[in-house]
Formats: structure tokens, C-alpha cells, sequence
DNA sequence: TAAAGCTAAAGTGTATACACTTTTTTCAAT
DNA sequence: ATTGAAAAAAGTGTATACACTTTAGCTTTA
């Protein structure tokens, strides 16, 4: 089946907000993004309904939409409940573990590691998390997966500001590290790894902050 | 802020369907919708479209709108995915657990038990689900808060038409216990009873299984 | 009678129109 | 020059129009 227009939309305005080739706080013109797609009004206000939903884009009434701009406290939140998910997931995980998942992770990891060497920002940052949905579907959890796949992309808008190149190669290392652990069905191991791993990507996160253009705008909003 | 119409029609659908006033499978006619609430096309299509990223209604192209009427197998993973959260969540809320939270989560239980006594199976029904959502509002986390309250109206579309009087009087022992074990900090025993109690809920859901007006529709379509 | 095909009705998908709100610009007064 | 008000422009919110698709009913035919 063809993904239809609103899709389509959805899908180039998520990447262009993970990625910030649009900032936080930007406004997202109607006409402006129809005259671009080719299509009218209509199903770019579809998009950007399913978008806010996605928590990507904030709708203020009569005054438009905007690239959602999440407070610290709202992403500590999302980090907060990315840990509980995923400390259990790491133990399902264990439960169903076989050579083929194993592999199919290293696998991951592996791809993750040359889009590093490549310093390919964008495709690095997208397989780095997804890697934890990867998990999810290799558990045969789609609802799992589309949970943490809306959870990660909503931190992306975050962290991918202060993510540096090192903080992605520790990244990669964790995984990596995560991903033997389940190979050897150590629980305990491989729940700390998980939860030391969420931890150091917040921590990433909290203690930088700068941010001047969109804090500006919604100050004086 | 007074609520803008879409909302106001979502709510009442979504109070409708967890009730099942409306059956998994019935069609939602957009014009039909548009006269009851008094409101064009446009609205009603918003109001849906919400639903449906909900899970609560599935959208077909050029078909229309229908009650979601989930599989089991999807039934199935919302409640691992539950069962993931609130077991971490259990352990995360006794590092927070004051007198004031307790005394919160024990005033809730006494309401259910009233809804339970007066028969009143749609009050009784939220109230037992609000049950999960309370203790996340009390944690201070919005973000799980939501989430869990989406995950709950999600599975309330199967479980309500299985669960029996007897049954949530069950769940609100469970409750109870639960409350109990946060209380003295035991975190072994309060995990342990969250399993226990959502493993309780699932099996209600599993074995039995009739519906047959549904799953005809969903069987010929 | 039952199946296949045709026609009319009903319904969805997208674009457009228009009222109302917000934002920007213009211009006069201090 | 700076402020304030008024006017114009830009933009959003909802309703409506219309093409296209599906569904239901009717007719024909074997």
C-alpha cells in the first residue's frame, strides 16, 4: 500500500525536527509547508494534529504550530520512563534469547559504529536509538516498539543538540557491551548496563544547556 | 481554557467505546457524528484521526472509521508492555512514598470499593484503571501518567466485556494489598502483587472468548 | 433461485471559501 | 525618535463543495 500524503508529510517534518534542520520553537506555516508538499491546507493540518500528538509540534489555538520546545524537567520525565520500560525489557529480553537475535543486534551495533566513523550526525543518531526499538521488535512487541520508538524520537529533540561525537562513540561502546551481556544471559549485568547507559545519555543532557534563538522566543511569548 | 470542540467530541467518544456503548467493529459514519455534535465534517474527522493514534478506532482507506476491535496477540503485548512499566514503577514510587501518597492511594481504593458495591460497572471500571494512573500522577511524572492512562483505555476495550462483578472485586483486594505492601517499603512484595494482579487481569481476558457480532465483521471483511 | 452486472445512493478524501484572530505595517501625535 | 492607534496583511478555524470510491439495491440472465 502507498503511504498517503498526510504520511508522507508526517514522516519528512518528524525527520527535519529529529534531525533540527527545524528548531525548536520554529513556526510551522500551513500554506507555507502546502505550497511545499503540493498539497493544500487540509492534510498539513492533519500532519501537524498527528505531530502534536508525537509531542513534536505544540499547537497554540488561533496562533498556530510550533516545534515543540520540551522543558528539562519534561525530558527527565521521558528519561525517567524510557528506564522503567526498558530495565524490564532488557529482562524479558533475556527470557527469549536465541543466537539469531544476538546476532541481528551485533549487527546493529556494527552499523552504528560506521556511521560514527563516518560522522554521519543524522544517520548515527537515528541508529543509536534505533537500537533499543530494534530490541523491542526482535521481541515480537510491536506495541513495545512503536511505545519506544515515539518515547526515543521525543528525547532526540533534545539530546541530539548536545550530543558530541565521543558521546556517540560511548554510546556504540554500551550497546555493544549491553548486547554481550544478553549474550550470556547475565541479568543483573545487563539490567545495570542498560540503566548506567540511559543514565549517562541524560546526563549528557542536563548539565549543558544553552539554546539562546528559541529560549528567546518563548520568553517573550 | 474552555475546551475547543474536537476534544469535547474524542472525550465522548472515547467514554463510549471503553464503555461500549459503542461495539469493537461498528462504523462511524463522519456525517452521522457531524449532526449529533452539532458540528461540519472537518471536526469529526480531527476527532477521529485523534482515535485512532489512540488505538481506539482504526481508520480504512476510503472505508472509514471503526470501533477498534484488537486481537488478542495485540491484547497480549499492551499488557506485557503494562506490566514492564508498573513493575519498575512499583519500585520507583516507594523511593518517593510519603504518608500524604499513601493516604491518596488509599482514599482512591475506597472509592472503588463504593463504585463496586453500587454496581456501578462503568464507574467501577474507570475508577480501577485510574487506580495505575493515580499512582503515576503522584510520582509526579505527566509524561508516564499519559502513557499509562492511553495503555488502560486501551485494554479496557477487551476487558470490559469479560470482567464479571466478582472479578473487580478482585482487582480491588489487589489494590488494597498493594497499597499495604507500599506502605512498610517492602518492594519485593509490592512487585510481586503488581504482577500478580495484572497477570490476574489478563487471564480473565484470555480464555474466555465470544463476541461473536464483532468478530463476524472483522471475519468477512 | 442464484449469480453477475448495472445503477443509484451513501460515504470518504481533498480542495477551496470565508469568517475571525493574530501579526505586521503605516502613520499621526507627542 | 518613540509611542499608540488604526489599517492592512497574514494566518488559523470551520464549513462547504465536489470528485472519487464503496456499498446497496435492482435487474437481467443462466
Amino acid at each position: 500500500m502507498e503511504p498517503s500524503s498526510t504520511t508522507v508529510i508526517v514522516k519528512a517534518l518528524t525527520k527535519a525536527i529529529v534531525e533540527h534542520r527545524l528548531l525548536p520553537g520554529s513556526k510551522l506555516v500551513e500554506q507555507k509547508l502546502a505550497d511545499h508538499f503540493g498539497v493544500s491546507r487540509t492534510l498539513v493540518r492533519q500532519a501537524l494534529l498527528q505531530l502534536s500528538q508525537h509531542q513534536l509540534v505544540s499547537l497554540e489555538p488561533a496562533r498556530g504550530a510550533f516545534v515543540a520546545a520540551p522543558s528539562v524537567d519534561e525530558a527527565k520525565q521521558v528519561f525517567a520512563v524510557r528506564k522503567m520500560l526498558e530495565t524490564e525489557m532488557v529482562r524479558a529480553f533475556i527470557q527469549v534469547v536465541d543466537d539469531n537475535k544476538i546476532a541481528n543486534l551485533r549487527e546493529h551495533v556494527a552499523q552504528e559504529r560506521i556511521a560514527i566513523e563516518q560522522e554521519d550526525a543524522p544517520g548515527r543518531t537515528e541508529l543509536l536509538g534505533d537500537f533499543h526499538v530494534r530490541m523491542a521488535e526482535l521481541m515480537e512487541n510491536e506495541v513495545l516498539a512503536q511505545l519506544l520508538s515515539q518515547l526515543i524520537s521525543r528525547c532526540s529533540l533534545i539530546t541530539l543538540m548536545y550530543q558530541t561525537s565521543s558521546a556517540a562513540a560511548t554510546s556504540n561502546d554500551d550497546h555493544a557491551q549491553i548486547v554481550n551481556a544478553l549474550a550470556n544471559k547475565n541479568e543483573t549485568l545487563a539490567v545495570q548496563l542498560m540503566q548506567e547507559h540511559l543514565h549517562n545519555v541524560e546526563k549528557n543532557l542536563t548539565f549543558d544547556r544553552k539554546l539562546p534563538s528559541y529560549d528567546l522566543a518563548t520568553a517573550l511569548a
